[in-house]
DNA sequence: AGTAGTGGTTCATATTGTGAACCCTTGTTT
DNA sequence: AAACAAGGGTTCACAATATGAACCACTACT
């Protein structure tokens, strides 16, 4: 591991839990010299990636930081760490795969790609998605702010026959992709597609978007539906990495349980 | 020069009018190796402070920066970066010094330290500044949204028979404050205090607040004023460095045509 | 006065970083 | 199509740089 690589991941044991840490503390937790700790840490305030808190001597992150960050955040759009994992989320499932941001109280599409598998395949001509009845939408009900739902609530228009048009029918849908970290939809906001569809988060670790998949009723299987689960959440992970968040805890928690699941069939060792 | 300093070094390159750099092209702007400079972009990539664009193989900054800013700035309230320079301040000028920061259209104190130099000085005891009629105020008209120039002239209030109250003359004096960098307040929020103020700006690269002195005006002699300027400008540099920001060059220059007149009735060489 | 905690420093040791020269690919010129 | 240029990435002998045990200085508590 070069030297330079050990001084960067010294910022990895700042977080808003444990915003100051000491030096000796920081060896303790990074498991390292003293004297390497330090000569770090001086690189770093060098740099302005930290700084010291004149009282306490304790170490904190550094202005800079707040610099790099708007320069990515100017120049860096959404979209550009969205593309790859789309492309690898729409391969290995073989499914028209897209992204979804949340601006304000509305969905809007990022990016949408199709795989060439099939012959027969979803096509996204939609650019904002009506939080009810689309797993994207279902998503942002799930982990976006509860004020969603008061909107989503207040226009349940029914696409097809299976569009959810209860409030309380919403709710108990919602809930349920809280708890499996999935959010599904069969056909209903367009027939015969059926969608799965996993929250994003960014920087802010709020939900920021979705990213979910749209396949044709006939072709989804229920082993199709395993490859395709598996397969979002890494989409999500990546995304959210590149966005500057992370999945929450109970989200990966989440997904967790509900791969476990199939396999609780199968006899355990 | 430690390996991990050079290695952060190279951040320094990405800026809002260059976000991408090639390998060759950043080996040229830096003056070192390639191979270095490539495993020096390793480790940053590493750990996601750079990343590659897929299609260019350009680097640009990455989205852990995005992370770590949003920790710095829950965790370091913008307080924290004031306090040592607004000292120095103090001291240095042996005048009353704060610092006030622009929220929505109105200006607050955020922190203010009397000097115990003199045993009259001026007592801080506002937390909102006026913006026609203080040096912060002015340095807010002069730097900030032109939006709030209209806040400004609607409400011209006369604390003082010197108070501008006419919209054209403080405009003009506004202008003044622009093209030399500093505000100047000679008893026009309240009698025989006299302030000087210069602007502050955050990571946005927008006017965040304002540093400035209020003198009792017997006290305040051109000497005086000169020592304060110099001063102001180091706190200011200061504090906006830990804001995340930089000094605009427009400003910077101001500053130094400011500080170079008085000389100018020296003799050149 | 003693102890245990902190941040910071030293210096012999050896791990690590370094850069000239190399390869490979792509796109352009002849 | 052959030659060329320019970019990213890699190699390996060489040397600079990083490392950590032991150290100092300071503070706070016993």
């Amino acid at each position: 591991m070069s030297s330079a690589s050990k001084t960067l991941d010294l910022l990895t044991y700042f977080t808003v839990d444990r915003p100051e840490i000491g030096l000796t503390r920081l060896c303790r937790l990074a498991d390292r010299d003293k004297a390497t700790t330090y000569r770090h840490l001086q690189s770093l305030e060098g740099a302005g990636f930290v700084e010291q808190n004149p009282l306490t001597k304790n170490y904190r992150l550094g202005p800079r930081l707040l610099q790099l960050a708007q320069i990515r955040e100017v120049t860096v759009p959404r979209s550009a760490g969205v593309e790859a994992p789309l492309n690898v989320l729409a391969d290995a499932t073989g499914e028209t795969s897209h992204v979804s941001v949340l601006s304000g109280q509305t969905l809007y599409t990022l990016e949408a790609v199709e795989s060439p598998r099939h012959s027969i395949r979803v096509i996204m001509d939609v650019d904002t998605f009506p939080l009810h009845a689309t797993s994207s939408g279902h998503c942002a009900l799930a982990f976006g702010s509860p004020a969603l739902m008061d909107v989503a609530a207040g226009s349940l228009t029914a696409f097809t026959e299976t569009t959810v048009t209860d409030p309380q029918d919403l709710r108990t849908r919602v809930e349920v992709t809280q708890s499996s970290g999935f959010a599904r939809s069969t056909g209903s906001f367009e027939d015969d597609v059926y969608s799965l569809g996993v929250p994003l988060f960014d920087q802010t670790g709020l939900f920021a978007g979705a990213v979910s998949t749209a396949s044709v009723a006939s072709r989804f299987t229920p082993e199709l539906e395993q490859i395709i689960k598996s397969h979002l959440i890494i989409a999500a992970r990546a995304i959210t990495r590149n966005w500057g968040g992370t999945v929450p805890a109970s989200v990966e928690a989440a997904w967790a349980a509900t791969l476990a699941q199939p396999q609780e069939l199968e006899p355990s060792t």
